[in-house]
DNA sequence: AAAATAACCAACCGCCGACAC
DNA sequence: CGTGTCGGCGGTTGGTTATTT
């Protein structure tokens, strides 16, 4: 490969490269992508075209600005899941991880972003309620997850006890780290350090192997 | 009106894992 | 096994546009 030598262009595309570019993939389908340029002739290397179609010209993506809701599912699902824009892209229909990254450097990070250290518990977006009561607030926001655990508790020495708990994000999570909430929910330490499982009968299942499941599209052993 | 600064965002870079050979 | 290629990811850069001085 020569993606980063004189052997192709770089900078902004324009409409001309655009148009071989939707052409080839109107052909060829998407993917492949190092063969575009001896096809098309277009001095792109393959990652640029894959870029490219990926963030702009493919019709899956949807421009124009971030809504409300949108905005509110970015910063939860960056509280749940930090810098991972694709899984978090992933659950925001036609918006693609460079956008949302660029959506939460410029617009979102300074006024959402949670001082750290100070309040970890407040941090995490997660929380385990012991009673649907107590998710019902998150499922309005994140309707997925809520829908497909019920997980056992773990305890420190890694086994499992038997009280069942429903996960979910929490908007009303403990603002004071001295409060006896805090002590209550030992588990949401776990949760941070992407260290907690659920549990469903026969396997654990970590909390980002879930969320890869597309549109709500789970297996049926999280169904509850 | 011009220069300086800030904000925005498309595109690039380096790294990594999967896969084929 | 080792090596090369490809695609995907998150971090970063740099050009453009908007705002402020």
């Amino acid at each position: 490969m020569d993606e980063g030598g004189g052997k192709y262009k770089r900078g902004l595309w324009t409409m001309e490269e655009d148009k071989l570019l939707i052409e080839y993939i109107r052909e060829h389908g998407n993917g492949r992508w190092s063969r575009v340029s001896k096809i098309t002739g277009l001095k792109r290397g393959g990652k640029s075209c894959r870029l490219r179609w990926i963030n702009y010209l493919s019709p899956t993506v949807k421009k124009g600005d971030f809504s409300r809701d949108e905005e509110d599912l970015i910063v939860r699902l960056h509280k749940l899941l930090g810098n991972r824009w694709s899984l978090i892209a992933g659950r925001i229909p036609g918006r693609t991880d460079n956008r949302v990254k660029n959506h939460w450097n410029t617009h979102l990070s300074k006024k959402f972003e949670m001082k750290k250290g100070k309040n970890k518990f407040c941090s995490s977006s997660l929380s385990v309620a012991r009673s649907h009561g107590q998710a019902v607030e998150t499922q309005k926001v994140f309707p997925q997850l809520n829908s497909i655990v019920q997980v056992n508790n773990i305890d420190s020495n890694g086994g499992v006890n038997s009280r069942p708990v429903v996960a979910g994000v929490d908007s009303l999570c403990a603002t004071d780290t001295s409060s006896t909430q805090v002590t209550q929910q030992p588990i949401l330490s776990d949760f941070m350090n992407g260290d907690f499982w659920f549990w469903d009968d026969h396997s654990f299942k970590s909390l980002s192997s879930i969320l890869e499941y597309p549109n709500g599209d789970y297996p049926p052993h999280f169904v509850l």
